[in-house]
DNA sequence: CTGAAAGCGCTTACAG
DNA sequence: CTGAAAGCGCTTACAG
């Protein structure tokens, strides 16, 4: 592999002036220009990145940190992130955790070590105090009570409020909700919602009516068999992700359940599926979540101040509710 | 940020031994060796990655090409090569492509400039002959007759072929098949199948029922439309992915014609949504095709010859058919 | 517009 | 077991 100082050689000039080409640099008479050119063509010549990053000092690339590529909140998510990444020439890594800690850890170690200068928390089980000891540019794609993080993400109190509320309206007054997990601050400020609402209209408020850890259709499945099994039964549930409220739907249809008059289903997500089973859902906007990411990475990574941006949601009705 | 010299200097020794340290070394006397990590400790020392690669001339990461991060055979295909990259330490970069040939192209110069020790194609809209004008660590996730690239695939005529062979059994005559795009050598491989089993059940061959560029749930709901379209209906549709079989089923069950008996279907992937639907399909292992996928590039990267891998197929009743 | 030189931070023969 | 020195391939003040 040809290196810059060859091409120098070839070329005539100094390797300052190859470096100049390369960075299109102004003030290179056109005529070296052409030199270097035809010499890099000669050649074959490609730079090294490892040899910019170095001298640079960062790699123009940022990491993804998430739990499970394969669910579709989050590749939609990464592909919005991708996308605008792409758009501003800039790599992308994806660091899997399957919500384990140390997997955690080490995109961050990763971050220090500088091989990404960016980090992009789509969701995490590390706690925001943990985190505040790693030094570098983060994003979270959640609220964040530390104001130390910049951030995007849905206010999910409210939008679970207008889920909520929205049932209310049409006549329900015992509703379950179904989480993707407990822990975290999307299922916290859900969780207050939820008890808030159930106060508001003066119902008491069942532990056993928080169903979580429901991710996929097949959870979906299973949470019609444990509504089927409780004695009492909710007339509504929301649910936090449409492939759960898929898999529920699809299942009350199959054992004759009558959706929405026997069982209402209000979901989250707007993604493909929601669309196709004709489920009443809130749109979270999760592409558009991965570019206003991606953007405000950006600007920390150049130093601009720490900024938390707000999504708007909106609830589509269709016909589970 | 510390680099080594000034650990070198704290701890007393020389940068030699301190790389040595760094790189479990034998031959370093353990009191330096002591010395040398409280050296980094105190100082919060944290390797440049960027030396590193330019110094050994490797970046310790692949790349994955792939035309969409959010369809739910790439997705499956990208955990799998992102749980075996993880477990041999290795980073990975994703190129999603769209199926645009310039931006398969970008991820091919990266390669050449070293972003990436080897490349990953999940799908590719590029050539063969384009691709082999490249140098560098490849492998393709399907079969190539240039025997010039490691490939895991699927042997996806056979399977084809199995699959249609088992709807004739069934009694099924009038097929049509449905496809991700016209394009490729799967669909190649699958088209020649088609004609050779309608050549021996004395069918002819209609241009109009093999259907293309169908991915996602909603095109499987066109599908139904179009099928219903149709003057003379097949009695069943071999489709080549489970999202559109997914689609298929639904509008076909939302509009009252009956699955298996007016229109029987057949699909491939074996995803969690056939699984949830009870849609008999073709189980091309996903997951495993990605994790062979790494291995095979870490092989080709390492040095080692070209290397040419077929999964097994199988076919999992259940109740579409 | 141009170039010599220092620097980025590590690794690795080589000599001891 | 240890270290001085060259090398990886680029960028960037600085001086002209």
């Amino acid at each position: 592999m040809a290196n810059i100082k060859e091409i120098a050689n070839k070329a005539g000039v100094s390797i300052t002036t190859v470096s100049r080409v390369l960075n299109d640099h102004p003030y290179v008479s056109e005529e070296k220009r052409v030199r270097v050119l035809e010499a890099m063509k000669a050649l074959e010549y490609t730079r090294n990145v490892h040899a910019v990053h170095l001298s640079k000092g960062f790699s123009n690339m940022i990491g993804v940190v998430l739990p499970s590529i394969r669910l579709p909140y989050f590749s939609e998510l990464l592909a919005g992130i991708a996308d605008a990444a792409f758009a501003s020439g800039v790599h992308l890594t994806v660091y899997q955790t399957n919500y384990e800690i140390e997997k955690e850890i080490f995109a961050l170690s990763q971050l220090k070590q500088r091989q990404v200068d960016g980090l992009i928390f789509c969701s995490k089980a590390i706690s925001d105090e943990e985190l505040l000891e790693w030094k570098g540019p983060l994003l979270l794609c959640q609220n964040s009570n530390e104001g130390l993080f910049s951030t995007i993400s849905i206010p999910h109190q409210d939008a679970f409020r207008h889920g909520l509320n929205y049932l209310i309206e049409k006549g329900h007054k015992k509703i379950a909700i179904c989480l993707a997990r407990k822990k975290g601050m999307n299922s916290h400020f859900r969780i207050k919602a939820y008890k808030e609402a159930l106060a508001e209209i003066g119902e008491t408020f069942v532990e056993n009516w928080i169903v979580e850890k429901a991710l996929t259709i097949c959870d979906g499945k299973e949470l019609y068999h444990k509504w089927n099994k409780w004695k009492e039964k909710p007339t509504a549930i929301l649910v936090a992700n449409d492939q759960v409220s898929a898999g529920l739907l699809l299942e009350a249809k199959a054992q004759g359940t009558a959706v929405p008059d026997e069982l209402a289903i209000l979901s989250f997500d707007n993604h493909e599926i929601s669309q196709s089973l004709g489920i009443t859902t809130i749109d979270i906007q999760t592409k558009e979540m991965g570019k206003q990411a991606f953007m405000l990475l950006e600007k920390r990574i150049k130093g601009q101040p720490i900024e938390r941006k707000v999504l708007e949601y909106r609830l589509i009705e269709r016909s589970t509710v």
